[in-house]
DNA sequence: TCTGGGGTCCTAGGACCC
DNA sequence: TCTGGGGTCCTAGGACCC
């Protein structure tokens, strides 16, 4: 980025071919991997129950993921299944198998990444690759190479996949859901007009329900139209970076790179309750939840040789508000009593004033604890919090003393 | 009939320091 | 008595993604 490039003149790398794998439906194609009896028939995959049951409109909790034959009853992830068992009730209903999902996640990456280093992990069922080095020079490029990297991962796995192929992240990840299941689309600069205009504006990834909302206010329904709209006025009414940033994407403009690691920034667990939790006769219960969620992300650090600097609270109440609270340790550590001690205090920074439906615990500010080394101890670098526990000693009235359980 | 869990990034205000 | 600007850290909230 050493020139700088007017904004105007801004334009898309055509040189580079980057390509987006998106595996197609992927819990419910797993499960289907071992339940082959269930194939053709719609299924959701929620809940943690013992076994595949039949929807019923009683039923609590949201889906992960349909399958397609699902999806064809206008079922979708993060579905009630309430909404669900309106709308397909033959739907059945599969329990999530987390440490499956892995298992078949670890694997199609590894085939992917017998063909190229250039992977960055999107999560457990999506990837994107840099082919530019390996894409080849035929008329199509790269459109050989991704058929390829689809049945490898099909014949390792028994799943299918859709793949994207552009010149960037933004085109291709919009381009891998085109053509789904077991897709390959291929869109080139000259494509954008036909292609991508056309489609609604939160094809865009980054523009969420709130921004399409709002861009539906101006009048704004696709990317075409977006592509239409001046800079001042995207800047005027999403401030400078996110008004530059989708005056970019409606011309299919997206300079970001591959990245293949990057250090993690956080770790947490959270849980939502079947039964709302009452801030003074449940407030054991809550106190003890959050002292376990606290020590196990504790231990999920060490176990990866992470510290943290940070850790803090959070609690959803029955109304869906959301409140957080951090407290900063003195030194990074991964030590279970100093984030249970860390954690309480949050809590206790928390007005507890309505039922509780959710609590969480978050790690941040992380470091590798192999960046500190028992031989040179570190100096304490803040004077105003030398003695023991400074930072976790003013909680306010509630009666703690900075542990839940002391 | 309600709405999961684990993340990243951005913004914005205040404290504090130079 | 009134006047800075920049930089960093901390905290809280929110949008968004898989």
């Amino acid at each position: 980025m050493s020139n700088f490039v007017a904004p105007s003149e801004r334009n898309i790398q055509e040189d580079r071919r980057i390509a987006h794998l998106d595996m197609d439906a992927f819990y419910a194609s797993v499960e289907l991997l071992r339940r082959p009896k269930l194939r053709g028939r719609p299924i959701v995959i929620a809940g943690r129950q013992p076994k595949v049951l039949r929807i019923d409109p009683g039923m609590r909790g949201v889906t992960t993921t349909a399958n397609y034959e699902a999806r064809k009853y206008g079922v979708r992830s993060a579905m009630s299944l309430a909404e669900v068992a309106q709308r397909c009730p033959d739907c059945l209903v599969v329990p999530i198998d987390f440490d499956e999902y892995r298992r078949l996640s670890r694997m199609f990456k590894a085939v992917i990444r017998s063909f190229t280093s250039q992977m960055e992990d999107r999560g457990i069922d999506e990837v994107y690759l840099d082919l530019s080095e390996v894409a080849g020079v035929e008329a199509q490029r790269g459109l050989v190479l991704a058929q390829n990297i689809k049945q490898a991962v099909f014949d390792a796995t028994g799943l299918t996949c859709s793949i994207g192929l552009s010149p960037n992240k933004l085109i291709s990840k919009i381009a891998s859901d085109l053509e789904k299941p077991n897709g390959l689309t291929l869109i080139e600069a000259r494509d954008i007009p036909d292609k991508i205009w056309p489609l609604a504006a939160n094809k865009i990834n980054g523009v969420g329900p709130k921004a399409n909302e709002r861009l539906a206010n101006l009048g704004i329904a696709s990317i075409g139209q977006l592509a239409q709209q001046p800079l001042d006025l995207l800047i005027e009414h999403f401030g400078r970076n996110y008004g530059q940033w989708l005056f970019d994407s409606a011309r299919g403009i997206d300079t970001r790179e591959v990245v293949t690691f990057s250090e993690p920034k956080s770790r947490s667990e959270e849980t939502t309750f079947d039964r709302k939790l009452h801030p003074q006769r449940d407030w054991g219960q809550i106190a003890r939840i959050i002292s376990a969620q606290a020590e196990s992300v504790a231990r999920g650090l060490d176990r990866r040789q992470y510290l943290a600097k940070t850790v803090g609270v959070k609690v959803r109440f029955d109304d869906f508000r959301i409140v957080t609270r951090d407290v900063s340790m003195r030194e990074p550590n991964a030590d279970p009593v100093m984030f249970r001690r860390a954690a309480s205090e949050a809590l206790a920074r928390v007005a507890l004033e309505r039922p509780v439906r959710l609590l969480g615990v978050r790690a941040s500010q992380l470091e590798h604890s192999g960046q500190r080394h028992k031989t040179s101890p570190e100096p304490v670098v803040n004077p105003t919090s030398a003695e023991p526990n400074a930072n976790l000693e003013k909680s306010d009235g509630r009666d703690t003393t900075g542990d839940l359980f002391a």
